[in-house]
DNA sequence: TAGATTGTTAATCGATTAACAATC
DNA sequence: TAGATTGTTAATCGATTAACAATC
């Protein structure tokens, strides 16, 4: 599962590759062919087989492809089946909501803390964890070896935090703040700027349905 | 601001040139080359200036761009000045977050109405609005005009949710459930997956530092 | 004017689509 | 075997980058 270099394009696609295939193995239904899974997913036959075929030949001629098998190959490409600590910094609405959101543990994303500054929140139990102060996060990063912070601080606070839990040797960072983060380690961040999103949506409406 | 043909890459990046010309304008700095931006923003000086030609020619040689007006203009484009009715559809976590989340009015998406199923929630206050009952919604949506519907319920309500939203003639769908909406109506839909983001997020993390 | 930097055209690069031989 | 469908190569399309004349 080491590096090629497989397009941030394919990568981004296989995610939904792996939704949809969850949901025909939900129908009960064993295999599909490039054409069919095209027509469900609106993008080219050509396009999924050439995706799949970066990762080796997971279909099989005059049949297609066994769903339960390629669901399990591409869960696997994304690495599903390892587990990652994170944990959530900034236990407000958007921390709540991450930290209760079941979803994330299936694939991998096992949350082992939640922190922050508030001493309203600190102590309250989320889901199964207790709120800690962020004071204790760093001894707690080092010791239970994070893999991944989820920030949801506030603007103001994001680019500091960032940085000082970076360089406790986190790896991942998952960015809710609508900035783009600029870390002197050895990080990656992937960012969910929610406000782009929606002035994206903005913009398609203003076009498709011009006002004034 | 009607439709030409410029391309989603191009769309994608100018919440990003708004939010840096935000920050620019905040440092007080007055005028900007692409090469500065480009060196920034980690983009290079001719997409900058390539993107921006999609709209207009909003610099000046042998000087750059005025930072005020090259962001007012990227408002102008993506409509902030104008402003969508906005409702919340499902009062958990995400959807308080959303609703209490401030940047969004700024930015031209008003917030007027919150629904629940829940009993729980229903009559609850979140900022200034009262959570609604979803048996509202549909005469609310009619009566408000309401633009958009993001949409925070759980993964099995969404669907049928969102075909009952759509019917009413709301136009856009912010949609934050793992799932890709079909829908027989002139709708368009922006989704958020962020389960999707954060398999991406893994698969950088496992290709980057290798385990096992 | 000379220097800087845009707007814009042309060249390159990468991603998507089409086509088809291989093969189950 | 005949039909279906993959894996893969080649063709096309679109997006990014480079280059430079126009011009402030």
């Amino acid at each position: 599962m080491a590096s090629k270099k497989i397009s941030m394009a394919v990568i981004k696609r296989l995610p939904r590759y792996h939704r949809y295939l969850n949901y025909l193995l939900e129908l009960g239904i064993k295999r599909v062919s490039s054409k069919e899974l095209s027509t469900r997913m609106g993008i080219t036959a050509s396009q999924i087989r050439q995706d799949l075929n970066c990762f080796g030949g997971f279909g099989q001629q005059g049949y297609g492809y066994n769903v339960e098998s390629l669901y399990t190959e591409i869960g696997n490409i994304l690495g599903i089946n390892k587990t990652f600590n994170c944990i959530i910094v900034g236990a407000g609405n958007m921390g709540q909501a991450l930290a209760n959101y079941g979803n994330f543990e299936k694939r991998g994303f096992k949350i082992i803390g939640v922190f922050d500054v508030s001493p309203d929140i600190i102590g309250r139990k989320i889901k199964d964890l207790e709120v800690r102060s962020l004071n204790e996060i760093d001894d707690f990063v080092v010791l239970n070896k994070v893999d991944i912070a989820m920030l949801c601080v506030p603007y103001r606070e994001t680019a500091a935090l960032a940085d000082r839990i970076a360089k406790l040797g986190v790896r991942g960072l998952w960015n809710f703040s609508p900035m783009d983060l600029k870390i002197p380690y050895d990080v990656i961040v992937e960012n969910v700027h929610l406000s782009d999103s929606l002035m994206v949506l903005g913009y398609k409406l203003n076009d498709r349905f011009p006002r004034e």
